[in-house]
DNA sequence: TCCTAATCTCTCGAAGATCGAGACTATCGC
DNA sequence: GCGATAGTCTCGATCTTCGAGAGATTAGGA
């Protein structure tokens, strides 16, 4: 192998790692707060689905998370109970429960990710304006192709 | 805000997007495999552990996903009973007991993972050598930025 | 309007995963 | 050898997830 793709396959490796470490940043969110990973995968979903303006439902959470409705119902209940989360009737649609995060949910998500993507924007002003168009470009194109491993079959060979 | 800083907080987005999908290849994975996704992240974990040429124990994989004894036990218990790992006294320390992947395993992984890594070394090939030298060294910084929010403590303010 | 099919969430009981405490064996230093 | 320590496993309890199905609401056609 040459010693560019080594290169390159080497940024791959650093994805993965990035990965890892990222997932570790939810992991201590968990902890620190008493929830499990799947809470917090299902707080930061409810989070991004705020970000873009529209209140997630029972079911959409659902399919964020990959559990089924069964599960939802047990995972709503427990953040609800601990007041992460409060449970809204749709008046549009009543067979449907809209999830609103509380003050205080929203506020510990800010903390602790709104400092990290502090710290990294802070960090990537060590960049020129044409680095970081670079990798942007190169996040976003791997990403889709990641995306498509991630739901069209595996390997196409 | 300025126009600057809004592409860089883009980056930031793109890299927690990026963290999402790459945890869907695993969810994948596990589906494909019948497990679960601590058993995932354990299959990688002994991978990993492989590729760097050292065999894991008991307890660095408890370490490594963050598990006690109890739940090491079952979980290896579970690999081992599918067949993905086997079960190694270290004979230097006979109290350690050590993984090794089993063939099918480790062909499974290849072919779901490597099949990945092919693509996006492909992908990369659209790309400089100078350009992927900065997308490595922003990866490499940001990965540093993002292992101390998962550690220590989280905004140091 | 009324009836039926479809949609969305919840309840219930069973199976699986994780934990804490403690037992058991092997190693190390004296 | 002996006590102290380290690494793994067993056991019982608790929490999480699931499948099946019930209850409530909406949409559409006769």
């Amino acid at each position: 192998m040459d010693e560019a793709t080594a290169a390159r396959r080497e940024v791959a490796l650093l994805l993965r790692r990035l990965s890892v470490e990222l997932d570790a940043v939810n992991q201590r969110f968990a902890a620190e707060h008493g929830l499990n990973r799947t809470d917090v995968r299902a707080l930061v979903a409810v989070m991004d689905a705020a970000r873009h303006g529209q209140a997630l439902t029972a079911g959409g959470l659902g399919a964020a998370v990959d559990l089924r409705s069964a599960s939802v119902t047990a995972l709503v209940d427990r953040l609800e109970r601990v007041g992460h989360v409060r449970r809204v009737r749709d008046p549009e649609d009543r067979r449907r429960v809209t999830l609103e995060m509380s003050e205080t949910a929203r506020a510990a998500g800010a903390q602790h990710f709104g400092g990290l993507a502090r710290d990294l924007v802070e960090a990537m002003g060590d960049y020129t304006d044409d680095e970081i168009a670079v990798v942007a470009r190169f996040l976003t194109e791997m990403t889709g192709i990641v995306s498509r491993h991630a739901r069209a079959e595996g390997a196409p060979d």
